[in-house]
DNA sequence: GAGTGGTCTAGACCACGTT
DNA sequence: ACGTGGTCTAGACCACTCT
């Protein structure tokens, strides 16, 4: 006895996965109509879209309207990073959370700056350098330029209590933004403040972040050696 | 003139971005029921939440049964990456794609590919060691586990016109996985292989894959100096 | 032109978590 | 207990895109 209750989405979804998984539909195969599923399963079409609907944004199938809805070719090519709140990071593990201002300073944006932040050579920025630490251990060595026309309090910011990140996120409206990750060889600076040796390989997240069309701030963070980032749950 | 055509949940959201963009509700407020929303808007309550749904997906606001909705304290926090597929990658850039086996056998795994895969110290293993090459230049280096009592055809496989992966993808049907980015120093032989000097920053992608509840494969993606992964659109 | 997914609606009931 | 989000339904119309 499978049982004759309604299905929910998340049902219609793990059948879908099931016949994918069997390869009763294989990759490139076009599957049936939503109102088909919908008829066989004995549940609403809006029951099978959602479903559908989200195997594809996960990457698992390809919808096209009139061209039907395909098992994907390549699935698995996206991943969702949880971007680690620093200080609930170091918390959560009952460590203890610290930062210290290295830099402060207002300062003309290199070129590469004034692109991301969509700004010109002469544009009022703010420069910081902060580092976090976990358990008085260098933790993340953070490089930060503000934008002061769309966030001019922040030149009168004292960051003492409140670390820039945290100050940011109470003072504007983030909206978006965009991630890179890298790998970098530790500079001399860089294997000073972080407590590694020079060259060593270092992970290196760069946002730039947006309210509306503004752009905010753009940070690079240089997290320890050895620091790893996962796919949340 | 704003019109009153009903709402799209996509013109729903962008209201509600608005709204907190400009501090109308702040973070850590709780904003108005979806009933009375959709009845200000003039639209259906399912509407409504679809564009919530949406919003609390993207991280920007926190949902809880009879809590109501706040303001996210700190949004944006995931990012979702694409993970590339080499080939595509290669070629979209107009380059030559290019592989090589390097090594290929039966191994005995080790402790941490064991547990990843969720095997016995006497579980057949395949072994392979593939280099990818835009160009003719190296561009990836992959070392792969693949657990041949999921996939017992892979031990006849050839890998001579296909890679590994493009192998396994048309062979089995992926469910899921776990993705891990990290940091390495080239070794001497990663340098050597990869063209690179011994000790540099590489950008290392360790990836399971999993098929409903059986463990595939588990492979170590360690890219080129420079690399660099950024988030989907 | 026609087929398929995309979306909206109005109403209903359910499940969870706060109180 | 009760309020809020979560979901399902049946039906309708729209929008894209393939032929």
């Amino acid at each position: 006895m499978t049982g004759d209750a309604r299905l929910s989405w998340q049902a219609v979804q793990e059948i879908v996965r099931q016949r994918i998984r069997q390869r009763i539909w294989k990759p490139g195969d076009q599957i049936p109509h939503e109102a088909d599923l919908a008829q066989e399963l004995g549940c609403a079409r809006a029951t099978v879209n959602r479903a559908l609907r989200g195997l594809a944004d996960a990457g698992l199938l390809e919808r096209r309207r009139k061209a039907g809805t395909r098992v994907a070719l390549n699935p698995i090519r996206r991943a969702e990073f949880s971007i680690p709140l620093i200080r609930e990071e170091i918390e959560n593990r009952g460590e203890r959370f610290d930062f210290r201002i290295l830099t402060r300073e207002m300062r003309p944006p290199p070129p590469d700056i004034q692109a991301r932040l969509q700004i010109g050579e002469d544009a009022p920025i703010l420069y910081l350098q902060t580092l976090y630490m976990a358990n008085h251990m260098p933790y993340v060595f953070e490089t930060r330029w503000v934008n002061t026309r769309a966030v001019p309090a922040a030149q009168e910011a004292r960051f003492d209590t409140m670390s820039p990140n945290e100050w940011l996120v109470r003072e504007v409206a983030f909206d978006g933004g965009d991630f890179a990750l890298s790998a970098i060889s530790a500079s001399t600076q860089e294997a000073f403040i972080l407590g590694c040796s020079a060259g060593a390989g270092l992970l290196a997240l760069d946002r730039t972040t947006r309210n509306g069309r503004q752009m905010i701030t753009s940070v690079r963070l240089v997290f320890h050696a050895g620091y790893r980032l996962h796919t949340r749950a």
